[in-house]
RNA sequence: GCCCCCAUCGACUAGCGGCCUAGGUCACCACCCUUUCAAGGUGGCAGCACGGGUUCGAAUCCCGUUGGGGGCACCA
C-alpha cells in the first residue's frame, strides 16, 4: 500500500504506472491548443447495473478503451450499483458478456461503487470536521461556492465554465448512510487514480460539482472529456423503437463484433476524412480523443448493415463457416453442421448478416412451399428431364444442362430460372442455382420439381 | 424558467482563414456485369441553418437569432 502523489491524504492501492514512458496527448479545441503532459493514462468505464448493455454507453465505453490501449494505459470496469440485489448480479454478468463478445477487455477484477462506500462515509465526516461539510437534516452536504466560475478544459469539448450560484450544496451522504453518485463516483475516480474521465454529454452539468468535491476532498482533478449522445433516426434518443439497441440484440441480429466496433468508433470519430474500415488495432493506433466530434451523432443501421456485409465478405470461408455454425448453435438452429458448412460457401457473397442464412439456405434443411403463381408446368417438365440426365451431378454440368435446355425451349435464363429457383428453394430469392441444385442433390431436386408438376 | 452543450449533403463525417466551383463513406438514382437477389464497376443527385460583424479573403474567427440536445434530486 503505497501513497498515491495524486491524492496525498487517501493512501491507494497502487501508484500510476511511472514506467511507462511520458506521452504527450495533445487537446485542441477550435480557437487554442493546449498541451497536457499525460504521465500515464487510466481510464475507467462506468456502467450502472441497469438490464442490457446499451449501445450508447458501448460507444463510450469504446472511447474509452480504445484510449487506453493506443497509449499503453490502463482501463477498468467499474459498476456504478448501489445495491446488490439479484438483478445486479445478473446485469453485471451481462454487461461483461457483452464487453468480452465485442472485444473490450479491461484491467484487473471489476470493482463496484458500493465497495468505497465505507470509505465515502468517512471521508464526508472528514469534510464536515473540516468544516467544508456540514450536516443537515441527516445528510451531509458539501458546501459549493457561490461567487466566481467553475471550469474546466474539456478533452473533447474545449473550455466549459458553470457559473457557482448555479451550485448547490450538494448531498454527499444520504440520511441512510449511503453516499450519492456525485460523491461515490469522483472519489473512487480518485481512490483509483483514473486520469481521464471519458463519459456520456449528459454527466457535463455533473462535472462541475464533481470538480469541487475533489477540490474539497484535496485531489488532483482528472481530465474530462464528454463524448456526445447518440440518436436514433428521429433525433431523438436511441430506443428500442429503433431496432436494435443492446449489444445483445445486435448478436443475435448476426452483427459481427469487429464489424460493430468499427461502426461504433466512427460514430462521432474520425480519423481523417476518407478511412471507414478499420480494424481493431487500427482503431487503437489511430484513435484520440482530439479527434472525437463534438456534436450528437445519428445511428445508421442501413451503414451498419453495409459495414457488416462488408467484414462477413473478407473473412477467410472457413471462418466465416465457423462463425456461421457457432451462430446458429446459439440462436438453438440444430441444423446439420456439416451441410451448413457446405451451404456457407455459397452464401458468403449473398448475406449481409449471419442471421439471413436462414432464410437463405433453409432449403436446403427442409422442405419448401413454392408460390404456385411462380411455377410454370411447361418449364418445370421440361427442366425434370433436362436434370434427370446431368452427370456427374455438378454445378458446372448443371449449368451446362439448363443453358441448353433455354436454346431447347427458345426462352430466356430468367424465364427458365425462375420456377426452377421456386420450385427447388421456395423462393425468388436464393444463392446462385446451380449450386443451390448441386447441394440440394438431384433425388431431392427432381422431386420438388416433380411435385409442382404432379 | 435558469444553466450548459451542439449546428457541413437524408445519415456518418473531412475541413482548424486562401489548396473549397466543399472531399470521402452509407443510403438513393442511372447504367454496366449477370441465372434471381446480392456483391462488384462506372456515373449522378445532394450540404456549409439564418443574420450581422472581423478580414484583401470565412464553412472555418466573433456576436446575435433560430433550431436541436442535455442538466437543474437524499437517481445514476
Amino acid at each position: 500500500m503505497n501513497t498515491c502523489t495524486a491524492f496525498p491524504r487517501i493512501s491507494c492501492t497502487r501508484s500510476i504506472a511511472f514506467e511507462i514512458p511520458p506521452a504527450a496527448d495533445t487537446w485542441a479545441p477550435k480557437s487554442m491548443r493546449l498541451r497536457y503532459a499525460v504521465v500515464s493514462v487510466r481510464v475507467r468505464m462506468a456502467p450502472s447495473p441497469t438490464g442490457l448493455l446499451h449501445i450508447g454507453g458501448v460507444r463510450t465505453f469504446l472511447f474509452n478503451w480504445l484510449f487506453a490501449r493506443g497509449r499503453g494505459g490502463e482501463c477498468r470496469l467499474r459498476i456504478e450499483n448501489t445495491d446488490t440485489s439479484r438483478e445486479v448480479e445478473e446485469s453485471v454478468e451481462q454487461i461483461e458478456r457483452s464487453l468480452r463478445w465485442l472485444g473490450i477487455d479491461w484491467d484487473g477484477e471489476t470493482t463496484f461503487q458500493l465497495d468505497v462506500m465505507e470509505r465515502a462515509k468517512g471521508e464526508a465526516q472528514r469534510l464536515v470536521a473540516e468544516g467544508t461539510a456540514y450536516e443537515d437534516e441527516g445528510a451531509i452536504r458539501i458546501r459549493m461556492p457561490d461567487e466566481g466560475v467553475t471550469g474546466w478544459d474539456d478533452a473533447i469539448k474545449g473550455r466549459i465554465e458553470f457559473p457557482n450560484e448555479e451550485l448547490e450544496d450538494l448531498v454527499l451522504v444520504r440520511s441512510d448512510g449511503r453516499p450519492t453518485y456525485n460523491f461515490a463516483s469522483p472519489l473512487e475516480d480518485s481512490l483509483e487514480g483514473i486520469t481521464h474521465v471519458i463519459r456520456g454529454d449528459d454527466h457535463v452539468s455533473n462535472t462541475p460539482k464533481q470538480i469541487n468535491v475533489l477540490r474539497a476532498l484535496g485531489a488532483e482533478l482528472p481530465v474530462y472529456a464528454h463524448v456526445p449522445n447518440v440518436f436514433g433516426e428521429d433525433g431523438k434518443k436511441l430506443s428500442k423503437r429503433h431496432g436494435a439497441v443492446s449489444v445483445d440484440e445486435f448478436r443475435k441480429a448476426g452483427y459481427l463484433p469487429e464489424a460493430l466496433m468499427n461502426f461504433l468508433a466512427l460514430l462521432g470519430w474520425a480519423p481523417d476524412g476518407e478511412t471507414t474500415i478499420m480494424s481493431r488495432d487500427e482503431l487503437i493506433e489511430r484513435f484520440s480523443l482530439e479527434r472525437v466530434g463534438s456534436s450528437p451523432a445519428t445511428f445508421d443501421y442501413a451503414k451498419l448493415d453495409w459495414m457488416n456485409g462488408v467484414y462477413l465478405r473478407a473473412l477467410p470461408l472457413e471462418e466465416f463457416a465457423d462463425r456461421l455454425v457457432a451462430y446458429l448453435r446459439e440462436r438453438g438452429v440444430d441444423w446439420d453442421e456439416q451441410r451448413v458448412r457446405a451451404a456457407a460457401a455459397i452464401v458468403q457473397e449473398k448475406i449481409g448478416k449471419l442471421s439471413e442464412f436462414e432464410s437463405f439456405a433453409g432449403f436446403l434443411f427442409h422442405d419448401v412451399e413454392p408460390d404456385p403463381e411462380l411455377l410454370d408446368a411447361r418449364i418445370l417438365e421440361a427442366a425434370a428431364g433436362a436434370l434427370e440426365r446431368v452427370e456427374p451431378w455438378a454445378a458446372a454440368e448443371i449449368e451446362v444442362a439448363l443453358k441448353a435446355l433455354c436454346e431447347e425451349l427458345g426462352e430466356k435464363p430468367r424465364a427458365v430460372y425462375l420456377p426452377i429457383r421456386v420450385a427447388v428453394t421456395g423462393s425468388r430469392v436464393s444463392p446462385g442455382l446451380y449450386e443451390s441444385l448441386e447441394l440440394l442433390g438431384r433425388e431431392e431436386s427432381l422431386a420438388r420439381i416433380r411435385r409442382t408438376t404432379a
